[in-house]
DNA sequence: GTCGTAGCTTGCGGATTTCGCAGCAAGTTT
DNA sequence: AAACTTGCTGCGAAATCCGCAAGCTACGAC
């Protein structure tokens, strides 16, 4: 998706309002971001400390405008604006993928995972997993903790398999800057 | 704001001198930050847009000692300030887990799949899987011509297992921030 | 029709932040 | 020893951020 509605350099005349869909899609719960809001995300993916009036040229809006719109998407918590490092380059020398599976609900689980700091990244899967973990640790003795003492010991987990990293070869943020 | 010159400052930044490697840029194994860089990235991620004399502050610097090591930091890629976002609500709604078992070099593979904008993350592992990968996709056509028709069909590639994504429960960027 | 809401624009100041640069105090090299 | 490097401080100047106000348009509800 390139070209959302850049190109209009001279803000003045944008009065030309592209057609609007039906604006809002009250389905799921998702707050559905309009084609500007996007390209502002954009914006602050390329360079989270992007000045306001510099992404206001880009997407056609006034400096205001996006303050306000930026400000409304983090309140939503649509995105943050947030360092991201290489694990490795902090302290944190061992990571692995963690496939799970469970007996009954899931929830529980998954609630307990997410209240350890450890634990990264949990999705809920299809497949031949019921969950997918990310863990980052500090050495071996330390994600063998985590993974023996504290994850398989969860009542509901019956099994797990484990993928220890060796190489990190792509981490992108670039969700919807295509 | 004039300087509080009592304070004594917060952290004993002055001994923080760890021992240094005789070579100042050690390989890609450990760049190896030191306590005063780690708590500005800390600070980072919590906010990517705190400003430099706040960061300052917090971790015994000046406004300009932190600006230079922000810049550093970005410079050497340790680490980089951007907006992420819940890719559900950018519209890519199908999101799977790969794990993949390559013939021979896995370089090869890996070097195909990195070019491809739907791979957001690679990681080489050790375990019943050579390969896992993370894709997004807008939809179910859309993930399945990835794995089934750019993917599956790598020189290379043995075998793969999808493990699609039904709930993210958990995503944070808080490495070092423990 | 009127009314109210929501969102954008322009404009404005003042507070804050960013940025470049001149110094300075180490440590290292020659 | 001097020369160089690295990292920090301090200080102006420029840019940015931030709140606010008034006016405008589109849109939905009454």
């Amino acid at each position: 998706m390139h070209s959302v509605l850049v190109a209009s350099r001279s803000a003045e005349q944008r009065d030309s309002r592209e057609p609007r869909r039906d604006s809002k899609e009250p389905r799921n719960g998702t707050p559905q971001l309009d084609a500007v809001s996007l390209a502002i995300v954009q914006q602050l993916q390329e360079d989270g400390r992007r000045p306001y009036a510099a992404i206001g040229k880009a997407v056609g809006l006034s400096e205001a405008a996006v303050r306000q719109r930026v400000q409304k998407l983090l309140d939503q918590g649509v995105m943050q604006i947030v360092a991201v490092t290489d694990p490795l380059t902090v302290g944190f020398r061992r990571q692995a993928m963690l496939g799970i599976n469970v007996d009954g609900d899931l929830d529980p689980v998954a609630d307990a995972l997410t209240a350890m700091s450890e634990v990264e990244y949990i999705v809920i899967t299809a497949g031949s997993f019921d969950l997918m973990v990310e863990v980052v640790c500090e050495d071996d003795d330390h994600l063998l903790e985590v993974i023996n003492k504290r994850i398989r010991t969860l009542p509901g987990v019956r099994s797990t398999e484990s993928f220890v990293y060796l190489k990190l070869k792509k981490q992108t943020y670039m969700w919807g800057t295509r």
